[in-house]
Formats: structure tokens, sequence, C-alpha cells
RNA sequence: GCCGAUGUAGCUCAGCUGGCUAGAGCAGCUGAUUUGUAAUCAGCAGGUCGUGGGUUCGAGUCCCUCCAUCGGCUCCA
């Protein structure tokens, strides 16, 4: 007899040993025609695995993740046998499910592949899918394995078993086709309907750009096809959020390739709008105890050579700036800390005068790879909201979680609920990428994790993503397309400090080095602002839009009064503007409603006689019609109930 | 930087396999219209078809170089 226990805590007996699929059958037959895959005390198992001891069983469809997975690593082996189909001699190396469908990656050889191939590869991996093969795991030993690829002269797959354990290696066959894989597939192909390939892209084997660069090829499949057109309608409108797209609608930045890649440039709209989250920001700053201060856009190249950013990316980055006088060479500067260390050098403290916090929005400039330039996202020039706190180690706890609550502040009134906090620690097996002491980085580490912990937020531990001289805590959130980008920053460092021989005076009177937090709750205006504009479409909260209102006159006849409500807005602080050109009505509420102005207001005779305004709302429609003065005070309410003060 | 794609007017796009002076809508300008909740009408103007080379009797169209942009990879102080 087999015990087997559901997720819903109930227990399924068995007379001798059944599969995941016998299990499905028993509950009911159509629950088991949407089984996809399953798990077995853990671990993801095929429906078909034979299940001859008690254990705890789950069952997924569709509409499960991990049946996504199953779903998508399947369509992936299917993407694999038609390339070997189609392209004889190629080699195949790994072809995992991802968030968002899958991808194979392969070396070509002697082939090339372009988008046009796509459609005759997915007509080939819809006819294989047609066919209804079964999905089948076969154990092989090492050796076996080995000998198999070592044939093919496939060097990838070798180099994958070689760092496999003998008795673990499986075999994934249908069709005539197999491949090295762990397992965790849908039943049978036929469940596949509708496939996208989608794009193509190099990819370095193993993620090593010393490695070769195989072809990856991406995908994405479904159970319907309708679901597959529902998914790319989705990609349709998010596009339509492009941060790119909007800053160019909406007038708030530009490029242009004679001032250089990567180096935006501010329109008037943009300008304001950043002017506005600056000044936000600025006040919580002044209520948390931080001092502003500025520092020059260069510095010199010593400066860089103590901070030990020189040797890191000298060579990667902007290269020197020289002057009249021989070897004499400055470096646009990259990041403030440097500066920002000169200015606590600049005089003696003592522990009581700790913690300093010295803010500044430094503008800073950084040679990007050009393929890795992406809007705001991504740029070689732009302004961090940058802050650095030298304090004491103990005041080190405090500080970094005073730090938090600042960051959870500009997030929650901007509206970024779906972040995640990511904290960064060193790559175990490449110590030589930092600098500082073991010692200090194991401090520094302990003192993230404990705030990150104590402050309850969702996180998740990533090693090998800590900067070369510290640990992190970055706040990741996701573009329209779904994107992860880091945003806020908080990051640890006992280095700077050592290295730029920072004292302060203890109640011991002995000499101490401080400790440094690096912060800043934007990451950066240019991100920040890009990544806003993705999540409101460009309708940004109220205060922060550069034009709240548009006053329509219904012609000309009416700008004396227009003149005296915008008076009346404007003594009450709102940004109005008034369009008074010889349109029709119906045309100046397209325009004003194309860009986003929250409010419009009409006048006409009606509202000339009676004192009035005709309010609309923008997406909404009219609200009907009341005094100038009653919609002010109407829209500051409404400026003011969605911002919060920030409480120390 | 690497792989793949794209580049025609300020914007969105048409221009078939190379063949007359490169088209449209919107935006702009001029004039008419003086308007009631998402596009009033007419006229005008606007392009060395991303750049530089090449093939050809002939190139927006084919080939190469470079530049920029887009999707990825790598990188991200």
């Amino acid at each position: 007899m087999i015990a087997i226990t559901l997720p819903d805590g109930s227990v399924k007996q068995f007379e001798s040993e059944t599969t995941p699929m016998g299990v499905a059958i028993s509950i009911s037959e159509g629950f088991a025609r949407n089984v996809i895959s399953a798990s077995f005390n853990g671990k993801t198992i095929e429906t078909s695995t034979p299940i001859t001891k008690d254990g705890e069983l789950v069952l997924y469809t569709w509409r499960d993740k991990k049946g996504k997975e199953a779903f998508w690593h399947s369509s992936a082996h299917i993407l694999a046998q038609a390339l070997e189909d189609l392209y004889p001699g190629i080699k195949l190396t790994i072809g995992p499910a991802i968030e968002n469908g899958f991808y194979y990656d392969i070396d070509l050889v002697d082939n090339t592949i372009s988008e046009k191939d796509l459609p005759t590869i997915e007509n080939k991996m819809l006819e294989i899918a047609r066919g209804k093969h079964k999905f089948t795991i076969r154990e092989s030993s090492k050796i076996a394995a080995l000998d198999y690829y070592k044939k093919q002269e496939n060097q990838y797959k070798v180099e994958l078993i070689e760092n496999l354990e003998d008795g673990t290696i499986t075999f994934c066959d249908h069709d005539n086709f197999t491949d090295l894989c762990r397992g965790g597939h849908i039943p049978q192909t036929g469940i596949i309907k509708a496939i996208k390939l989608m794009s193509i892209a190099g990819a370095y084997w193993r993620g090593d750009e010393n490695n070769k660069q195989l072809t990856r090829i991406y995908g994405v499949s479904f159970p319907k096809q309708k679901e597959l057109k529902e998914y790319l309608a989705l990609l349709e409108e998010a596009k339509k959020r492009d941060h790119r797209k909007l800053g160019k609608e909406l007038e708030l930045f530009t490029f242009s390739k004679k001032v250089g890649q990567g180096l935006p440039l501010w329109l008037p709209k943009g300008a304001a709008l950043r002017e506005r989250l600056e000044n936000f920001l600025k006040k919580a700053q002044t209520k948390a105890g931080y001092e502003m201060v500025v520092s020059p856009h260069i510095g010199h190249k010593e400066l860089y050579m103590t901070s030990g950013h020189y040797e890191k990316y000298g060579a990667d980055s902007f290269q020197p700036i020289k002057t009249p006088n021989e070897g004499e060479e400055f470096l646009l500067k990259p990041m403030n800390c440097p500066h920002h260390c000169e200015i606590y050098n600049s005089k003696p403290w003592s522990y009581k005068d700790l913690p300093k916090r010295f803010a500044e929005f430094g503008t800073v400039y950084r040679y990007e790879q050009s393929g890795e330039l992406h809007g705001l996202t991504r740029v070689r020039g732009f302004t961090q909201d940058d802050a650095h706190i030298f304090c004491t180690p103990d005041q080190l706890d405090q500080e970094f979680k005073n730090v938090i609550d600042l960051v959870l502040y500009v997030f929650g009134s901007l509206g970024f609920e779906n972040f995640t906090a990511q904290v960064s620690l060193r790559d175990p097996d490449n110590p030589e990428k930092y600098i500082g002491s073991n010692e200090n980085w194991d401090k520094a580490e302990k003192a993230i994790l404990n705030a990150t912990i104590e402050k309850g937020l969702d996180y998740v531990i990533e090693k090998g993503e800590a900067a070369f001289y510290g640990p992190k805590l970055d706040f990741m959130v996701k573009d329209a397309l779904g994107r992860s980008w880091q945003l806020g920053t908080i990051q640890v460092d006992y280095n700077l400090p050592e290295r730029f021989e920072l004292e302060y005076k203890g109640s011991d009177n002995e000499h101490h080095r401080p400790v440094m937090i690096h912060r800043a709750p934007f990451g950066s205006m240019e991100r920040f602002i890009a990544i806003l504009l993705e999540h409101t479409g460009g309708n940004f909260p109220l205060w922060l839009m550069p034009e709240q209102v548009s006053i329509l006159t219904l012609s000309e006849k009416y700008e004396k009064y227009a003149e005296k409500v915008l008076n009346v807005l404007e003594n009450n602080e709102i940004r109005a503007l008034v369009d008074n050109r010889s349109e029709t009505i119906g045309k100046k509420i397209r325009e004003a409603e194309l860009n986003k102005i929250p409010y419009m207001l009409i006048l006409g005779d009606q509202e000339e006689v009676e004192n009035s305004v005709s309010v609309r709302k923008h997406s909404e429609g009219d609200l009907g019609s009341m005094t100038a003065e009653v919609f002010s005070s109407l829209l500051n309410n409404e400026i003011n109930k969605n911002k919060k003060e920030f409480i120390v």
C-alpha cells in the first residue's frame, strides 16, 4: 500500500505503484486532462514517473507557475528538435523555462539564423507538437552520457555532464529527439497549441564573456491560440508605457547624436518635473538631518587612485582630462563619494558631531558599453540623489534603518508598491573581486541583513552582486516589460574611510575610523523618472504634473475671463496654461487629453456670466461647474491628500 | 564590446521583384471660421530616403563601412 498526501491534506491509498497521472485520474478524469506536471516530496518529476513509496504529491496545471515551467521547458525541447532538424550539425547546450517563456542556447557551428527564419522554425515546432509525442525520462551512466556527446563533439554537454554525479544523469526522449535533462516535462507535445519565437540574441556560454558566444532563441508557447494573442496584445500595451515613447510625446527629455550617446537632454517640462522630485526629497532629507554639499564635476586622478576606483574602472571610463600642465590629469567624476570623503576630511570631528550626513544631487559620468545604453534607465551622464553618512560603528545599525525608512517613504509617496529588496553580498568563489578586510565585510553584511530583517522587508539575497568595496541593499522595481531595475540603494562601506584615512576623536580621546553609508533613494533622477513614467503611463501624481490644469476657451472672446481664472489658480499655486487658440473646443479637449493634463476648465458664455468654470477631468469627463476658487481648493485638497509628510 | 534587427518630412507610416520631378495623415505656416466636452475647412511649406563608399545605363530599393536606435548577452563604482 502506498499513501499519497495531497496539498489539501487528504490522503489517497494505492494498492501498488502509481504515477502522478494515475493519482490525477483517481481524482477525476477532467482534472487529469489538465494536469501537466507534478512534484513529489518537493522534487519535480514527470507525470509518468512511477511512485513507489509514501509521500506528498502536488499536481500542477497550466494555471500554476510550476505547470508553466514544465510547459515552457518542454517547448524548449521541441525548439531544439526543430533546430536540429532544420540545421543538422548544430550543437545543443541548455534550454530552460524563464519568467515568460523559454529559450534554447545553441552553437550554430557554420549555420546562421536570422529573424526571417523564425516562422519556419515555429511551423516545424507546431508540426512536431501535433505529433502528440510522449516525453519520457531515461537514466544513463556518466560514461554512456559522455560517450554519446563526445561522439557528437558537443563539448558543452560534455562539460555539463562532467560536473554531474554518476547516478543522477538522465536524458529526456520524445519522438526521435533526445536531450540531457533533469526532468520536469508535460505529458506529451500535443498540449502545445500556440508557439511564437520572439527574438534571436547572442549569449555567452555559461554567461561568461570569455567563452564562445552562442545563439539564443527566445520563444513563448501556450495551450491555446487565444492566450498567445492575449499575450502579444499585452506586450503591445506595455510598449505604450515605454518611457522613451512617453518622454518624447510629453516633451520631457530628448537625446542628440551630436551631444552624444546616452547623454540625456532635459526639456523644460522634464526639468521642472525633476526639480519637483528633488525638492520633495530635499525636504524629507532636511527633516532627517542631512546637509547639502556641492562638489565639482571633475576630480584629480589622484582622488580616484586613493579611492581605488581608478584601478578598478580607470581603463573603461571616460579617459582623463589633460591640462597645459604636463602630467596633470583630471577625471569626470563617476561617483560622488571621494569628493564627500574629502569634505569630511576638511576638519577634525568629535564623536559628538556624528553622524554627519552630506547630501548632493551629483551628476556623474560613466562610460557604459554602447550596447548597454537604454533610454533614461542606463545612460552615460546622470544625477544621483546621493548622500554619504559618516557615523560611529555603533550608530551604523540605526542609521541604516533610518535610511530604509527614507527609501520606503519615497517609494510610498510615489506609489511603488511592488519592489524587491535585494541584499547583495560577496561572491564567495571570487574573493579577488573585492577590496577590504574579511572582518569588515562580515560586519557590513551582517549590518545590512539585520536591518533588512528588522524592517520586515521582502528580500532576496544575491551572492556576487555586491559592489567591489562593500555589500548593498538595493530596491528593485520592474519596468513596463517586466525588466527589473535598481532604483534605491543603500551601501555600507568600511573601505573608503580607510583609504581616505577618515577619523573622529572618541570619548576615550583616541582616533577612530567612522563607518560610511552610501545611499540614494531614487538611485538616479534619470532612471527613477523613467520607471515612474512606465508605472504611471505619464499620469503622474497631481503634485508632480508639469501642467496640472489646462484652461480651454470656447472662442477667443473669452480670453479676458480665462486670464482672470488663470490668476485665481496661480494665486493658489496651481500650474495652469490658457489655450486660447482659434480651434474648436473638441480639438482643444482632445489635445489636452492626449497630453494627459489632469484637469481641463472649459470657459464660454455661460461660465463668464455665472463667474464659474466647467471642470473636465482627464479620461473621466465632465464634472460640472463651480467657481474657480472652489475648484482650486478641491485641487489643493487632492494634491495634499496624496502627499504624506516624512516623519522622523 | 558581442549576437540579431531597424533607420524615408518634427511625429506615425506608404514606396511591389532597382526605372519618370519620393507619397499620405498628424504637427507647422497663411487665410476663413468664433466654436459647448476626444480631430472645422481651404491653401502653402516641409525630405542630399541615417553616413560614407561600391555595383549598375539607372539605387530609397542590391552589397560593404561607419553612426544611431530596438531586443538580448556581458557589464553596471
